[in-house]
DNA sequence: GCAAATTCATTCGTATGCAAATGATATCAA
DNA sequence: TTGATATCATTTGCATACGAATGAATTTGC
């Protein structure tokens, strides 16, 4: 038998292939490639914020005022990250900045009336948002789904 | 009785709530964490090179020569952050490139030996990656979890 | 065979995302 | 009290990520 059958065998046989690395099975490929869709639905219902703005006008909404990098803390973002979200959203004027009174290191955020109508009349569409990413799994499987992928996050 | 004794039944009774948008539950949010925590414990492994530049590498030892596009393509990215990415792996000597033959619009990508090496080596590193980003899943949860997230993906 | 449409690559602009360094302020501990 | 630490915010540099516009080359449709 020659050395080419040996491998027309393995594929024939459809064995686990354990010893070649398929990026596309990889959870951090997957992983990133889920997240892009997201992203792309995001856009395709909310043209004018992206999601990490989105998620400070909501967390502010949730929560009400609160320094910089407490927001960021709570929304996931690094300080140089949080900084340049709060800069273009404060330029939108939906959200204002001020100095906290007793400790001077702090910025204290909060929703502007503009922000707040915003994130009021985005947050419906924001529920879509969710429903259409995890269109493509029956109810069952997104509770399991969201559960897993909490457990990971 | 008051409408504060309303809203204060309705937190007692725990029910579901599903007036009230939680950001930490939708899974765009959970979603960027995720990806985040992978891409943390990438790094930790591998130092000196990216995912997105670590995909272009393995697609490229997986399939041999290919144009740019093409390889965005299979890596999922569009065509100008692939530009970049195979911008500073060509610095790198990681890859090279050279021009299609037939058709002069395609700029071939293909592995030098130190690209090829490089590669050979990290495999292993990225299996681990995978792994340490499924710990906190059960095997058979994490076969779940890899089955669902294809599908969203 | 040729005009229209498509594909490939590049460039520009904008927006995350994070590491590292810095400066200001606050807290802790000897 | 003061010196060491820690926290908050900012800045810089680098690396995705994508929309939109552009130019070159190819393919399609009639």
């Amino acid at each position: 038998m020659s050395g080419e059958d040996n491998l027309l065998r393995l594929v024939e046989a459809e064995e686990p292939d354990e010893n070649n690395y398929h990026l596309q099975d990889q959870v951090g490929f997957i992983l990133r490639k889920a997240h892009q869709r997201h992203v792309a639905i995001f856009a395709s219902h909310i043209a004018d914020l992206t999601p990490p703005q989105f998620a400070a006008l909501a967390k502010l909404y949730d929560i009400g005022e609160t320094s910089q990098n407490q927001l960021g803390t709570l929304i996931a973002m690094d300080a140089a990250t949080v900084k340049g979200v709060i800069d273009r959203l404060k330029a939108r004027g939906l959200v204002e900045l001020s100095k906290h009174e007793v400790d001077k290191r702090r910025l204290l955020v909060n929703l502007t009336p503009e922000g707040r109508e915003a994130i009021e009349r985005l947050i419906p569409l924001a529920r879509t948002i969710t429903e259409e990413t995890l269109a493509p799994l029956t109810a069952k499987e997104a509770a399991t789904f969201l559960r897993l992928l909490a457990k990971l996050a």
